[in-house]
DNA sequence: CCATTGACGAAGA
DNA sequence: TTCTTCGCCAATG
């Protein structure tokens, strides 16, 4: 189906990316950094995050933050404020006092 | 081809 | 504990 990115050359990378963060159920989160390993290198946390700014639609985007816990689209100019942290929240995702997303809790820890 | 930027991460001061 | 610096990969001008 189309998957046409232009680039042709060995798709996009960040394919591995969208199927990692589909595969996170909710209530849970992951982070740049757990994505960027479970590529084994094959993109640095900064890619995988280049590659979330380009994400499609099907792709829960709101359970990716960043190693801290924090939600990183706050600072986007294009995304609302809190709305990520809204989305959590309404997935039973539990905060800690500082705002930030209590990853000892719901840190998707993969698969296995 | 070179420089800059970006939804990051870890280490050092 | 907070702020700064470097490294990382990909895209854009």
């Amino acid at each position: 189906m189309g998957r046409s990115l232009g680039s042709g050359s060995s798709r996009s990378a960040w394919e591995a990316v969208y199927d990692i963060v589909r595969e996170v159920p909710r209530g849970c989160v992951t982070t740049y950094g757990v994505i960027s390993k479970r590529l084994e290198g094959r993109l640095s946390a900064r890619a995988v995050g280049w590659a979330m700014h380009v994400c499609p639609a099907d792709v829960p985007w709101h359970r990716v933050v960043n190693a801290s816990g924090g939600c990183s689209t706050d600072r986007l100019p294009s995304a609302r404020p809190g709305l990520q942290k809204a989305l959590l929240k309404s997935e039973g995702v539990k905060f800690r006092k500082n705002g930030t997303v209590d990853l000892e809790q719901c840190l998707w820890k993969g698969p296995g």
